[in-house]
DNA sequence: CATTCTCATCTTGTCGACAAATAAAATTCA
DNA sequence: TGAATTTTATTTGTCGACAAGATGAGAATG
């Protein structure tokens, strides 16, 4: 613009992988609240910012949209959704469906291959609750359960987990803070004991086991919600 | 382009608005099999067909690929996605799940309005089976599905059960050439028991006849398959 | 005659610019 | 002073054009 001919574009990746790029660079911010809810996203800044054309950016954007991550209201700014605090029952019921129907045909159709990526992941998860690191647990801890659902072979079931993990890491973010030190030692055990009757091909006991873990964990953030004051605060318009 | 300046734009309806008319339209053309699956997408003969440019024509594509109804391969032509057989039993496990959850939602959380809302598209059922509307048939008795699923206030299953039925009015559209002729009349049948059962609040019951509903939906398609010999031979890719 | 390389053509991905719509600021009028 | 209205400015939606990559035809070579 101001410098001439001579810098082309730097990072110009590859042709159409610029855009995938900013779909989940942004995607990553919306969903660890780096990006508050309600906050404007402005497409020429994003522009700059990632030096490319708004054509591109604007192709993310509604990707995001599309996704539910972000607002677009016609000819106005477009905001980044906010958590539906409204929803938040309906959200836990369908978690906890997804836990035990995942963890019910994980036990059916898994082989040796999404055994081993459970079971890398659940590493990485064991590791961040050693090391204490809360935001590598809320992040591993959403890992290894799409790992099971994937094992679980149905797309349906899948694609909707993850945007229900996704929507439950923003709410964890939210009250990170107040995160519990025994409990994720805890889930740690609930894990091993789910790929446990996984291996076993146990598919009640799967199932019983996915129910509890879905209630503590849905127990947990109902607690902090209640605990903390900025619930109500958080709830806009 | 040739015609000068005096042709400005036929149907500008708004600034914004093409963008959703030509999404619905894909959509619809989509799920009703006018372009079949496989059938490549060219974005410089939609953009003359709805006489506007690229751009708006792409977010609409690009929109329709995030719900997985085309496929988008980098650089090359973008192609209607095809109709997954092998995920044939994930979709009715998911289907059936579906019925169910949202007929137990509906018969706890359904208000008078929704109620009005289901027995409209109910009564549309019926004319399109008394009148041998095949096509008529499978639109309604999406849309009254969807009105429960509505009743049921799970925005999460409320969305998937819309993608499956709109998975599965392109199966059935496929095979819509050997629908049954006394089958859709137990199905509006089916249909008044399970909005009796709702407005009775009767959970369990909703949730049985939910059931059988789905078991009969699903085996209907099964032997739609099984009988047709072009099974076989849609299975491209 | 088959195979590989080259080249032309076509389609997509990206860009810069302009127009419409909205939001913000300034001005006028009661 | 305050409310209504005009003006300005910012941001989005759309456009036409160009460049990168891909497809396919035809030439060249073995």
């Amino acid at each position: 613009m101001s410098k001439g001919s001579s810098e082309r574009k730097v990072a110009q990746v590859k042709r159409g992988g610029g855009v995938s790029h900013v779909y989940e660079t942004l995607r990553n911010e919306i969903i660890d609240l780096k990006l508050a809810p309600g906050s404007p996203i402005d497409e020429t800044e994003l522009s700059e910012r990632f030096s490319m054309s708004r054509t591109p950016i604007r192709e993310a954007l509604v990707r995001l949209s599309a996704e539910g991550l972000i607002t677009a209201l016609t000819n106005r700014t477009t905001v980044v959704s906010n958590i539906d605090f409204v929803q938040l029952g309906a959200f836990f019921d369908a978690l906890t469906l997804m836990y035990r129907v995942t963890a019910r045909l994980a036990a059916q159709h898994y082989d040796e291959s999404d055994l081993a990526v459970i079971r890398e992941h659940q590493a990485s998860f064991s590791n961040a609750v050693h090391a204490g690191d809360v935001l590598g647990m809320i992040a591993t801890n959403r890992d290894f359960h799409l790992a099971i659902a994937s094992a679980g072979r149905n797309k349906y079931y899948t694609d909707l987990f993850r945007r229900l993990l996704d929507d439950g890491r923003r709410i964890l973010r939210l009250y990170y803070h107040s995160y519990d030190d025994n409990l994720p030692r805890q889930y740690v055990a609930e894990h091993d004991h789910m790929i446990s009757a996984m291996i076993a091909r146990d598919v009640e006991t799967s199932d019983r086991l996915a129910t509890e873990h879905a209630d503590q964990i849905v127990r947990q953030i109902r607690s902090y919600i209640s605990a903390d004051s900025r619930s109500t605060s958080s709830i806009t318009f």
